[in-house]
DNA sequence: AATATAGTGGGGAAAAGTGGGAAAAGGTGG
DNA sequence: CCACCTTTTCCCACTTTTCCCCACTATATT
C-alpha cells in the first residue's frame, strides 16, 4: 500500500496563538497519500493519532462493523471515534489542536511529533520521553520465547 | 451509510439559565440528516444518547418489535424508551436538559458531547473520563484473535 | 549573492459563544 | 374559574475566539 511513509520525530512547539507546524516530510507524506493533505486526529495511548484521510476511512468502516453489543466496544468506540477531528494545514503548514485533544495528551508547550510509518503521533515532550525511557528486556525476552529475535 | 457522521468530542459547560450549547458540527450534522434538525434524546450506559430523528424512528421501531415477553426486555424498554425526550435547538444552538435526565446522567457542570458516528452521546466530564483512561488491551487482544486487526 | 524553502507573526473578517429581556406557558392557591 | 407567580422559550445584542490570509525573517541551496 504506502509508499512514502512517516518516519522520524520533530521536536516542536505551540505558537502564541495556539498553532503547531507540521514537518514539511510529514505534509509530503500526507499530500501523497490522499491528495487534499487532510487527515484525522484521534486520540489513544495519552497521544494523539494522525491518519491520512484514506486510512482513517478504512479504519472507522471496522470500527462500525465491530458489534457494539459488550460496554468494552462501546466505550473503545467512544475513545477512538468520540476523540477524531478532522484537520486540514493552513497555507504555513499549521494546524490547531482543539482543547480536548491538548487535554488529553497532556500537552503543555513542547511537543513531539512522532512517524509512524502509515501514521503519526503527537505527544507531549515529558511523556514521549517517558515513554521511551522504559525497560524493554522483558519484551525483548517475551518475543525471542517465541522465536523473534529482533536485531537490537 | 451516509455522509455526515458525528465524530470528535467538546467539551461543554450548562449556562446560568440550565441550557447548554451543541457544537457547531453537531448541528450540521443533524440538519443533514434530519432537514429539521430535530433529535431524540435517551439514556444508556450512564449518559445521553442523541438519535437525529430518522435513526431513531427505526430504532423504535425494532424496539416495539420486540416480544416483551421478558421482564429483561422489558425494563429495557422502560430504559430506552421511557428515556426519550424530544429535542430541538434554540436558534443559538442550544437545548434544556430536563431534571431527569440531568440526573441520569450525573451531569453536574462539566459535560462532554461525543460523536458516535451516527449518534451522539452527552456525558458528564468526569463520568467520561473514567470511560476513556480505561486500558483496551484485552480488547485489542481479543479482536486480533478474531482476525480484527486494528491500525492503532 | 540570489533564489527557494522553512518558519514566525499578526490583522481582520466571520463564526462561535454568552447573557439577558420580555413574552408565553404552565402551575398554584384562593 | 380566575388571578398571580414561576418557569420556560424565544429572540436580540454583545463579546470572544477562530480562521484565513498576507507579509516578514531566517535558513538552506546552488
Amino acid at each position: 500500500m504506502p509508499g512514502k511513509l512517516f518516519r522520524g520525530s520533530s521536536p516542536r512547539s505551540i505558537d502564541p496563538k495556539g498553532r503547531l507546524m507540521l514537518p514539511p516530510e510529514f505534509r509530503d507524506v500526507l499530500v501523497a497519500r490522499s491528495d487534499a493533505g487532510g487527515f484525522m486526529l484521534t486520540t489513544y495511548d495519552g497521544c494523539l493519532v494522525a491518519y491520512p484521510q484514506p486510512d482513517w476511512d478504512s479504519f472507522e468502516e471496522q470500527l462500525n462493523r465491530l458489534k457494539s453489543s459488550s460496554r468494552l466496544v462501546r466505550d473503545f468506540k467512544r475513545l477512538v471515534l468520540g476523540g477524531a477531528e478532522e484537520h486540514v494545514c493552513d497555507n504555513q503548514g499549521r494546524i490547531r489542536l482543539s482543547k480536548s485533544h491538548l487535554d488529553y495528551a497532556g500537552i503543555g508547550k513542547d511537543i513531539v511529533l512522532v512517524g509512524q510509518g502509515s501514521k503519526f503521533e503527537i505527544w507531549d515532550q515529558t511523556r514521549f520521553s517517558e515513554v521511551t525511557s522504559q525497560n524493554f528486556d522483558g519484551l525483548a525476552e517475551e518475543l525471542s520465547e517465541s522465536g523473534i529475535d529482533l536485531p537490537i
